[in-house]
DNA sequence: CTACCTCGAGCTCA
DNA sequence: CTCGAGGTAG
């Protein structure tokens, strides 16, 4: 006889709490009371028992640190309290003015504190716990919905997986940075180069590359870690009333709180933090690139509440960024989709700001004019995180004899129409319209994109053999491609062909919106579009409509109006239009989503194996006809999958995570109920 | 903008 | 194995 089921359990919760406990020794104290031997022993000790009494084995369990069997995506999440960005200062002067600011609209007359924090170079994660234990953790994403990550944070083992401590919250959101120190980094790229693997360039993209795993266990062997700096949504606890003291109560869960975050009495002290803090940037285990400042007393903050994407009550305040001298070999001059001429830098490639910067933009005449800038110049180039590389001047004591002044072109580069400027901008522009290749090209990659017409597999360099073999002029074209012809190109062949052709006619069915972003009329993006679309709800009303009767529309004013008016008065944009709706490009009547007709609203279907009724682009439609959303694989967010013969590891994925599977016959049943075959 | 991960498909060579 | 495309992050 075994020994009895309720001691194994028992056992397995002591080695568990054991284990938490150690870790947060580890981590959170930095004041380990075992030996790293011991803990593994302990870890061994744990694992052997799950994997024998898998029933037993508890959701937050330190074993998770290990990784689990791959996903075969992400999933999307939404966050509890949005993620927002924050506002920066690039000096003390744009720091006292946001101080000024903030007292001005409390009408706060003494010094204000500011909880004083690095700013790390990683990557942003949100944390959610449920009485105590780590369920969720999640991307930043659009700041509103995010990647759900849960298994590859669950590896990282200053990541608490259980909080430590009593009346823990019911719900905590914790947010926090991802990060890889430089010694992890370092020790992670010598390894790479051992095995012949590639390195990666910065700290900052090794820890994203690792949090972008399928399989966590390959996570689990990257070594990252994260700092975390606040809580976002929260229930069932007493929130203290400061920021330092939110940040005090995480660390004794368990969270790992920077050590150099301090209080600041006011600017003063926060503009010596930051003297303090940059002289130490070089000598820190891990990148920052600022220094970020927060209200300390959280009544003020929420007085202070948000502005569109970011918090009054916080700053960053961004270290200079990097600039480095290298040699300006060439300037190119590109030209867009609207015609604008725009110079590119080619410059001897230098690592600056954590990357290999080989092209900057001079942006138009002006600013090569303002730069002085000569072909062969050295020049000095400046990057600062996400910010654009630029060039920021010449130093002129090292021009070469033989520096040749930059010509601005008087005739565009592709098509030879001349350069054309207003008096109203500062950009130069190819007046040669559809006749110019480059314009052509634009317009058809932006036609295809994803939030216009979303072609799928139809990409820059398939675009450029369609319109340099003269296979497609206008984007009328591309709906009257056939597979043979498709199929002669570059890196083509039958398969590809046949998807494009798919995809292709496909996006036939669109909406008013998409279409008409589609068009590509200047000023009218995304937003426009669906406020266009939205308003007037039908192309007839919308390409008869006069300025004034344009200007209604919310926030389209003389320019917006101007080019719209200007678009529908030109006959071969007229014609391409017709061209389009000759081709069956079209899209429903505008009708309020009514629940009765989308019966599938909500729903994520996946197809797998070969369906005979139909092609699987048909059944994609039908089913989106229906309100469903159709994926390409299986997660724990599919309602349903549709598996034909043939179908593979799809199948499998269902079966794991408990998805319900139908066959075609089921399909054609529902389709048959409402009308759709 | 640059870097990274993932996927499907084409190319190449055994 | 390599390429192109699509997607994500800062």
């Amino acid at each position: 006889m075994s020994t009895p089921e309720i001691e194994i359990q028992a056992e397995m919760v002591r080695l568990a709490t054991a284990l938490h406990h150690h870790n947060y020794r580890y981590y959170a104290l930095d004041d380990p009371d075992i030996t790293d031997r011991e803990y593994d022993d302990l870890l061994r000790r744990l694992q052997e028992l799950e994997e024998r009494y898998p029933h037993l084995k508890s959701a937050d369990s330190p074993t998770q640190r290990v990784g689990v069997a791959p996903l075969s995506g992400f999933d999307q999440v939404e966050h509890l309290q949005p993620m927002l960005s924050l506002d920066n200062a690039f000096n003390d002067q744009e720091v006292a003015e946001f101080d000024r600011r903030a007292r001005d609209r409390l009408n706060w007359r003494q010094p204000l504190a500011y909880v004083c924090e690095p700013k790390l170079d990683g990557v942003a994660v949100s944390l959610l716990y449920r009485d105590g234990s780590l369920v969720r953790g999640a991307t930043r994403g659009d700041g509103r919905q995010g990647e759900d990550i849960t298994v590859n944070v669950r590896t990282i083992a200053s990541i608490p997986l259980r909080l430590q401590g009593d009346q823990l919250p019911r719900i905590l959101e914790v947010r926090g940075e991802i990060y890889m120190s430089r010694a992890g980094f370092e020790v992670l790229n010598s390894s790479a180069r051992d095995s012949g693997e590639k390195t990666f360039v910065n700290p900052r993209n090794a820890a994203a590359g690792s949090l972008r795993q399928l399989d966590s266990r390959i996570t689990a062997t990257r070594p990252l870690a994260m700092f975390a700096y606040g809580v976002g949504h929260s229930e069932g606890w007493q929130l203290p009333g400061r920021h330092f003291a939110v940040l005090q109560q995480l660390q004794h869960w368990g969270l790992p709180i920077n050590p150099l975050v301090e209080v600041a009495e006011d600017l003063d002290g926060c503009y010596d933090y930051y003297r303090r803090l940059a002289e130490r940037r070089d000598s820190l285990d891990y990148d920052i690139d600022g220094i970020v400042y927060k209200i300390n007393d959280l009544e003020l903050q929420k007085r202070l509440g948000f502005v569109a994407r970011a918090p009054r009550w916080a700053v960053a305040r961004k270290f200079p960024a990097q600039e480095m001298a290298t040699e300006l070999l060439d300037v190119e001059f590109q030209v867009g989709r609207t015609g604008a001429v725009t110079p590119v830098a080619r410059l001897k490639p230098v690592f600056v700001g954590g990357v290999t910067v080989s092209n900057a933009t001079l942006h138009n005449r002006d600013e090569i004019e303002r730069l002085d800038v000569r072909i062969g110049d050295r020049v000095i180039v400046r990057r600062a995180g996400d910010v654009i590389p630029q060039i920021v001047k010449v130093v002129d004591a090292e021009r070469p004899a033989d520096a040749r002044p930059i010509v601005f072109p008087e005739h565009c580069p592709v098509c030879g129409s001349p350069v054309e400027s207003t008096a109203s901008e500062t950009v130069q522009r190819c007046s040669g319209g559809l006749v110019c290749a480059a314009q052509r090209k634009q317009a058809l990659v932006h036609f295809a994109s994803r939030k216009a017409m979303d072609i799928d597999g139809l990409g820059e360099k398939l675009v450029d053999q369609l319109v340099e073999r003269e296979l497609v002029r206008s984007v009328v074209d591309l709906y009257h491609l056939d597979r043979p012809t498709l199929a002669a190109l570059d890196r083509m062949a039958d398969k590809s062909a046949g998807n494009l052709v798919d995809a292709i006619a496909a996006s036939k069915n669109t909406t008013f919106a998409r279409f008409l972003y589609a068009l590509g009329i200047r000023e009218v993006g995304e937003a426009t579009a669906a406020a266009l679309a939205g308003h007037f709800g039908s192309l007839d009303k919308l390409s008869s409509a006069s300025p004034d009767e344009l200007q209604e529309v919310d926030d389209v004013g003389p320019v917006v109006a101007h080019f719209t008016r200007e678009f529908f008065d030109s006959q071969d944009n007229l014609d391409v239009v017709s061209g389009l709706l000759d081709a069956g490009v079209g899209w429903p009547d505008p009708q309020p989503a009514d629940a009765a007709e989308r019966p599938l609203g909500g729903q994520v279907w996946v197809l797998t194996g070969t369906l005979e009724a139909m092609s699987r682009t048909e059944a994609k439609e039908k089913l989106q006809r229906l309100g469903a959303k159709v994926a390409g694989s299986v997660s724990a967010k599919t309602s349903c999958v549709v598996a034909g013969p043939g179908a593979g590891s799809k199948l499998g994925k269902a079966a794991e995570l408990g998805v319900a599977v139908v066959d075609e016959d089921h399909l054609l049943a529902l389709l048959k109920q409402h009308g759709l075959f």
